[in-house]
DNA sequence: TAATGGTATACTGTATACAATTTAAACGGA
DNA sequence: TCCGTTTAAATTGTATACAGTATACCATTA
């Protein structure tokens, strides 16, 4: 974990690096479920006070990434099974929202911009690097949300991913439902372009159980590791 | 504006008591949109320092309910009538979403609060107390949420809910509509007692729907006073 | 040996002090 | 009078200091 200043950037205050950085190491596992947030040790690890990471912890706090025990501090949320399907349940009723509303709204540069992310991820797929396919299916289904033209959905959409994302990265190394998800992708895509409200609809649901299916299976392995 | 600390309750940290001081305190129409949050003032006002304050605001920052200028300080969020069809198109679908889910997992205990938040809703009607009747709806959408047995939807539905808060005192005043919402919630109810699943989203949908229209024509009028 | 009590340590919760920047007002010149 | 510059006040951003509480470890006792 380290702090990243964006040079080219305008003014970001600390707190929002500390939070970018901490969000970043908890959800690519850098910090495990479990582990106690301390404050004085992350400052002095980021090389700030403690007063920027309290503030960035009570942001991730509300975001449901760690969970505050009184008077004893921070620690990175435990997600158990149920809580798991329990943020899967809701993705899904705002995935659907979006694809319904991105056949709706979806404009010539969305279209053009959903077509190549489409693309981009078949060749992620085809790089085998995992983050490669994390990233490009991220920036598919964000290609989606933006279309839809609402920002409150796509925060909301944006803080539940956060909440699987730590094993979505075990997911997508399971390479036999890689022509699956590509397949998966196009249909959705030409549903959007074809306005088809009841096919984007169906296939979105059924990518995002797929999706579950595997997440919890994997989750499920993991518990028992640990 | 006032602390109120719970004596009968455990362990409250500052920053939540403030947090939830300024929450009711915008959510009430006490501070306006657009105003500004000076932390000083309300560090003396509420007699606390300005640190739990500060940590107060970064909890309502990430819910909305005030935005951040850099170097500039906090002001309440002004909502504008896109804003509000966001909110309320997100919020339809996870309304939706509840119905369905309550019909397929209320339990006995359930079903009582439910029988009972709709009789206590007809009543708080007849009183014409605006207060009285915001808070019974509230608490019927309350049990219908909490019926899912799903936290993350509850959580994400009362984010939803507190944006749209502020102009549904205004929308409870006009009466003309009263019976409708007796009849709607009636409805509704009836329809996850049978477990009508196809039922229950159509008469939320459309519960909202008017909603929306009510509470856009207030945000409307409003806006042009001010 | 186990249990209990005390003490030291470490950490959070809160307050305050300091630095940097913005805002606004006062002042001066055209 | 208007505009620009300077300067002072106010406010945020950050760091540090202080207080209170929980935890762990050790010693003492049954």
């Amino acid at each position: 974990m380290e702090l990243k200043y964006d040079a080219d950037n305008e003014y970001l205050p600390l707190r929002d690096v500390v939070f970018q950085a901490l969000r970043q190491a908890i959800i690519t596992g850098e910090f495990s479920p479990g582990e106690r947030l301390m404050e004085i040790k992350l400052a002095s690890k980021l090389g700030v006070s403690r007063t920027p990471v309290r503030e960035a912890i009570r942001m991730l706090e509300l975001e449901g990434l760690v969970v505050m025990i009184p008077r004893k501090g921070a620690e990175v949320a435990r997600i158990t099974e149920k809580d798991l399907r329990d943020a899967l349940e809701v993705r899904t009723a705002i995935e659907e929202l979006s694809v319904e509303l991105a056949c709706e709204r979806i404009d010539e540069e969305g279209k053009a911009r959903l077509k190549q992310a489409c693309i981009d991820f078949k060749e992620a797929i085809d790089t085998k690097h995992v983050q490669n396919i994390v990233d490009g299916d991220v920036r598919f289904h964000d290609v989606i949300f933006d279309a839809t033209k609402n920002p409150r959905l796509i925060s909301v959409a944006h803080t539940l991913r956060e909440q699987v994302y730590r094993y979505r990265v075990e997911y997508v190394k399971d390479f036999s439902y890689h022509d699956v998800l590509v397949k998966e992708h196009y249909e959705i895509t030409n549903a959007i372009l074809t306005k088809d409200v009841a096919k984007a609809r169906e296939i979105m649901r059924k990518h995002l159980y797929n999706q579950e299916l595997i997440v919890i299976k994997n989750l499920k392995e993991t518990l028992e590791e640990g």
